[in-house]
DNA sequence: TATATAATAATTGCATGCAATTTATTTATA
DNA sequence: TATAAATAAATTGCATGCAATTATTATATA
């Protein structure tokens, strides 16, 4: 056991971490582009297609970004007719986010999307389970550490 | 089981990774600043520290970083004078990168980051091995794709 | 009610991150 | 040898991602 030892790339857990994610959202670009979508745009339209309505607060939330990735990013898709913006009526200080019939066209287009994603990630059932388990306990962590 | 089901964020798998290392890597934060290194010069600086010297190409393929990433990050390194860039003599196409004195005391200041960051994230020595596997998992899996 | 405080987006500035192109050098081949 | 093909960095352009600041609106309180 050398003194240096934990500072050696492969004995980090965050760098694979690091580099995963990366390479994921890269695998996902072939897809994405065929909607006309980055990946952090395709997160942002997949909670408007569940919740059809949010803040940015709240989407922020969920997505964990804040005003400054979000609002540049969500001009965007207003621009391509995916979603509305406007202040809330009951607070001036919040901005409504609102899916578009366009926009919820595009998720029928979308729906061939994870289908070809996990045939790029090669791992089985069980350990994808695991691993959802394990990222949601270290997201979780953080989240109560901001209490 | 909803039509859409596929598209909501909770039963994505590649969302809580992308979510996760963007967290851990802002937990990185704070320590990192006393070392005055944001955490992909950190990741390349573990690289140096370790081999000594590296070319470009052999550097972008350990962090999975291109030369379009790392070309200014390295310049930013050179000027804090923790590096040196040259082109091989052997074949003048290789940029030669090498830690320089400074560079490698950096290495000593650096050693507290592992163990804190340890303490960040909160899960037990298993589920962290675990982990580690199931990322390079899908790594490898993502390297046999290219050839 | 008037003012201080808090909350929410937007803006600014800096550092990636990557695809595509360009430049320089080396290797392969006609 | 002369040219074509391949290789490695650098450059360019676009899209994040985040900390810090600013602007606007709402709420709490003197």
């Amino acid at each position: 056991m050398e003194k240096y030892d934990s500072l050696k790339l492969e004995n980090q857990i965050c760098f694979p971490l690091y580099a995963a994610s990366k390479e994921v959202v890269r695998q996902y670009k072939p897809f994405l582009d065929e909607l006309d979508l980055t990946y952090t745009q395709y997160i942002a339209m997949m909670v408007l297609w569940d919740k059809r309505r949010v803040s940015v607060k709240e989407l922020g939330e969920m997505v964990f970004l804040d005003s400054g990735t979000l609002t540049p990013l969500l001009k965007k898709l207003e621009a391509k007719g995916y979603l509305t913006r406007s202040r809330s009526h009951e607070d001036e200080r919040n901005l409504d986010v609102e899916v578009t019939e366009k926009g919820l066209e595009l998720r029928d287009k979308a729906l061939s999307v994870p289908a070809n994603m996990s045939k790029c990630i090669k791992i089985d059932k069980d350990e994808a389970l695991k691993l959802y388990q394990t990222l949601y306990k270290i997201l979780n962590g953080f989240e109560n550490e901001k209490k």
